[in-house]
RNA sequence: GGACGCGUAGCUCAGCGGGAGAGCACCACCUUGACACGGUGGGGGUCACAGGUUCAAUCCCUGUCGCGUCCA
């Protein structure tokens, strides 16, 4: 016998052990069975699981599980990201909590060896947490992005990119953090609006002749000034053009230029050019061929190109020292409040740098092309299909990609240079230093880059290196390109299009077939989750509380397309509920032996309720699986929810309770077998979205049945024939069912004490009517709280009534109730029959209706009309009634 | 400033050209032989606002207001 609920505490790891010893999640490739696979966006290795990443597991594996049982050879691809700096961050503050120590003193062997190490011990804590979540990935084939396997295929698509002249080294200016001392990518800096404060200095022209005032939210940056510029077409300061202004402080003459970059609007409408530390300037240097000069080393502190008393500064206490010494000479004309953006490292929380650096680049403008041709000509499609748009505006904009990082931990770049500083870019050191005995004709040494590759870079290759690129390996003739790829659209840009590019370059094929981008999960006001807000809500909380299955279906059935989700307990709360519904659900039906019967036919039953819940199950399996095939978790949710809890256990178990009890042993056989089969189909079809009670149930319920054939995880997903749907039975259960709604609410809304039994006299009714009541009338006596139901040719005195269809519901309960009460009550109902009736009128007497609207609405309007007032007769009848009692 | 999205019941959200829905919350009643993590019934909405298209608009179009996210 099974208990009162579920316990995921006690089921949840021994289940999941289970699926994976079973080798249920490794791909079984055989001849004929279609591949599905999707590749994990890896976490990062220092990650832990947030509610993002559980909605987006759960979503991959709900595809995962449902493709699987539809018989499909599907792999899950799991594994993490090295994730440079967050990596490095992680040990580096280990070394300092241990002593003193930092990377540099320690040496870069020494600090990877570390880096492995806190791997190794404590890297990857978030597979853990996505097995509780219930993940069926194939672990055996977990790969991270230093494996040897993926770093072999990194050195040689760098090598290829180089060799094709889409990678290359130039001095740009990056976005640099000094606190990391590293390049980093646009995607990694956040723009933060802050308070600041326009600085207006004046600048003192060359030939004594006046002065010329800039503002300036970075006064620091004055030192590296190689010009001022006013817009060309700006009156105030036409005639300074050319002219040289001396540069206070620096003590250097630099010109006015002219350049339509100057808004005459802002500030005094002359702006300052330091082309060497912002990335407007140093276009504007570009076009006027102007020097860069760099004026802070890489922790942002002022360097040698600086006048002596500044040199070593830190970037904001020159800030402070500069502004003094402008007002000491009596330059500083203004000072004024202002709010604007600055970059902000989304690691380090420092502000960013522009820094003028030597990198390596990556030509995304060529690379993006075929990739955005690839989608153009429907070869990767999105879903929902509007973020396509998205996905062509970056690609469009896209700037040369940044690759290189001055960390340690990462893919080390397969450069290597000789004593000329002449690079040889080789998948090996031995590759390179054959490439310099050829260049300088003789055995040289050479150095390789410090630098290693942005994490991302690696990451782009993911969906064609961990199957094993550049080998060709059966997993890549079977399974690239994917089939989807699962993802939120906060960083479309970092998966999308770096795999996107990257796929359609080294495989000559799109990595995806479809991406599917959904919601980002947000707290219940609405706010983005994040650590420094407090309003994290840690997933593994949620579980621990209620369970992976409660998370999981709360997940699919919030991922309504296009809105973002915000999750609140409430909701979690009762999707256990719903659980625990199920799971007395089938506690009911083991009580009452409702067992298996390997041969049952589906449409062989005589019974109507049972030939009434097989077709409500045939439109169940219809439902869950044309939204699952659709991306529309949602609605598949919500129709397995409401077939289970608003059909199977709101009528089908009441109604089949009376049967069960009966002395029609035949009856019994059916609708045992009938009973424990729609079990079985709910199990199924709910696996995908609550895996562990429904495999718990499938050993549990066949405690007493045939044995089962494998874990649920394995079975078949169910097909339905249209044999299954009965119109007629849905006709007369529909019929039953409104039959003791309507007395339930008469009842309710009367104030009959629920205790007391009633006699039911159904007036009026046709033939069809008269047998239903007949053959249901156990289950309506029951359901009713009747002492009798029966057929009467008029209403007993003193009883209320209620219509339905062409009889009368009559109940003799004036001794319960006010009837009073009663009167108000249908005095209602009439009103609500009369507005209908002239709603619908209303359209009927419009010529442009009856002119132009389709047929079948005309019809359906008529009908509507003669509903309401066949409705309203009945109840005027009732209401003279009442008024003689 | 540009792009996208959102304003529907107290809250969180579905729906979407022809009769306003769910979950939670709320109210009333119920120790009914699966389940109180339950059952039954009920209240509650000029579907943001203003125009337009249409025989018909919560739904399509335009604008306004408010909110959010991303990009400058």
């Amino acid at each position: 016998m099974l208990d009162t609920h579920f316990d995921p505490k006690a089921a949840e790891d021994r289940l999941y052990a289970q699926w994976e010893a079973s080798g249920a999640f490794k791909p079984r490739l055989e001849k004929g069975k279609p591949p599905f696979c999707i590749v994990i966006p890896p976490p990062n290795v220092t990650g832990r699981l947030h509610v993002g990443h559980a909605l987006n597991n759960t979503l991959q594996d709900i595809l995962v599980r449902f493709e699987r049982m539809r018989g499909k050879a599907v792999l899950w691809q799991p594994g993490t990201d090295h994730a440079g700096i967050a990596t490095q961050m992680v040990v580096e503050r280990q070394l300092a909590s241990e002593g003193n120590q930092n990377r540099r003193d320690l040496g870069r062997e020494a600090f990877l060896k570390r880096v492995w190490e806190w791997k190794a011990q404590s890297g990857g804590m978030i597979v853990g947490q996505l097995k509780r979540l219930g993940a069926s990935c194939d672990w055996s084939r977990e790969r991270f992005t230093m494996d040897e396997g993926l770093s072999t295929a990194v050195r040689k698509v760098f090598v290829q990119l180089h060799k094709d002249g889409l990678i290359y080294r130039d001095k740009r200016l990056v976005n640099w953090d000094p606190h990391f001392q590293t390049a980093i990518s646009d995607l990694e800096v956040e723009n933060i609006e802050v308070k600041g404060h326009f600085w207006h200095f004046a600048y003192p022209l060359a030939d004594g002749e006046g002065e010329i005032v800039v503002a300036t939210t970075r006064p620091e940056t004055m030192l590296g000034d190689v010009a001022v510029a006013v817009h060309p077409e700006d009156e105030r300061y036409r005639h300074l053009i050319g002219k040289q202004v001396r540069l206070p402080i620096a003590d250097r003459l630099i010109p006015i230029i002219a350049d339509d970059y100057a808004d005459p609007a802002q500030g005094s409408g002359a702006v300052k050019i330091t082309p060497a530390h912002d990335f407007n300037d140093f276009k504007v240097g570009e076009r006027h061929d102007l020097p860069r000069i760099n004026i802070f080393d890489a922790r942002a502190h002022l360097n040698d190109e600086c006048p002596e008393a500044f040199r070593g500064m830190e970037r904001y206490a020159a800030r402070k020292k500069i502004v003094a010494a402008m007002e000491d000479m009596g330059l500083l004309r203004k000072v004024e409040p202002v709010r604007h953006t600055q970059p902000h490292g989304d690691r380090s929380q420092v502000v960013i740098e522009p820094w003028l650096t030597d990198q390596w680049y990556v030509d995304a403008k060529r690379l993006a092309e075929p990739a955005l041709a690839a989608v153009e000509a429907g070869k990767t499609r999105f879903v929902p299909e509007n973020w396509t748009r998205t996905y062509y505006d970056w690609l469009n904009r896209i700037e040369p990609w940044c690759v290189s990082r001055q960390l340690w931990w990462g893919h080390r770049i397969p450069a290597w240079y000789g004593p000329d500083n002449t690079v040889f870019v080789e998948e090996t050191e031995a590759a390179a230093l054959a490439a310099a005995r050829a260049h300088y004709g003789a055995e040289t040494a050479l150095r390789q880059d410090e630098d290693v590759l942005d994490t991302w870079f690696s990451s782009a290759l993911w969906p064609f290196s961990t199957m094993g690129w550049p080998d060709k390996t059966p997993e890549l003739q079977a399974f690239y390109p994917t089939s989807v790829l699962v993802t939120a659209f906060d960083i479309i840009f970092f998966w999308v299009a770096r795999m996107m590019m990257m796929g359609v370059y080294v495989m000559k094929e799109v990595p995806f077939r479809d991406v599917y981008v959904h919601a980002l999960v947000r707290d219940e006001k609405g706010q983005k989750m994040a650590k420094s807000k407090g309003n994290v809500i840690d997933p593994i909380g949620l579980i621990d509380k209620f369970g992976a299955d409660a998370l999981r279906f709360t997940m699919a059935a919030m991922a309504a397309q296009g809105r973002d989700i915000r999750l609140s307990e409430a909701r979690v709360e009762g999707h256990r509920n719903f659980g625990t519904k199920l799971w007395n659900a089938a506690r009911f039906c083991q009580m009452n032996e409702c067992v298996l019967w390997e041969d049952y036919d589906p449409s062989a039953n005589r019974q109507v309720v049972n030939r009434w819940i097989v077709a409500e199950t045939a439109k169940t399996i219809a439902a869950v699986t044309e939204n699952l095939e659709a991306y529309k978790f949602n609605d598949a949710a919500g129709a397995i929810y409401r077939f289970v809890w608003n059909i199977f256990c709101d009528w089908y178990l009441e109604l089949i309770k009376p049967l069960l009890n009966g002395e029609d042993e035949g009856l019994k056989v059916e609708t045992r077998r009938t009973a424990a089969w729609t079990l079985d189909q709910i199990l199924v079809l709910l696996h995908p979205f609550m895996p562990f009670i429904t495999e718990d149930l499938w050993t549990k319920t066949a405690e007493f049945g045939p044995p089962r054939r494998g874990m649920l995880i394995a079975q078949s997903w169910p097909a339905q024939a249209p044999a299954w749907i009965d119109a007629d039975a849905a006709a007369e259960i529909d019929w039953v069912i409104r039959l003791v709604t309507e007395i339930r609410a008469m009842r309710a809304e009367l104030n009959v004490p629920a205790g007391a039994r009633v006699p039911m006299h159904l007036v009026g009714a046709g033939k069809a009517a008269c047998a239903r009541l007949d053959r249901y009338r156990d289950f309506i006596e029951r359901m009713g709280r009747l002492d009798c139901a029966i057929v009467a040719d008029d209403a007993p005195p003193g009883a209320v009534q209620i219509v339905l269809d062409e009889a009368r519901i009559a109940l003799p309960i004036a001794g319960f109730v006010d009837l009073d009460v009663e009167r108000a009550r249908i005095e209602k109902e009439i009103a609500k029959a009369d507005g209908d009736i002239a709603h619908v009128d209303s359209k009927l007497s419009n010529a442009g209706f009856i002119a132009k609207a389709l047929p079948e609405i005309i019809e359906e309007h008529k009908e509507r009309r003669l509903e309401a007032v066949a409705l309203k007769q009945k109840l005027l009848d009732i209401a003279a009634r009442l008024a003689r009692v």
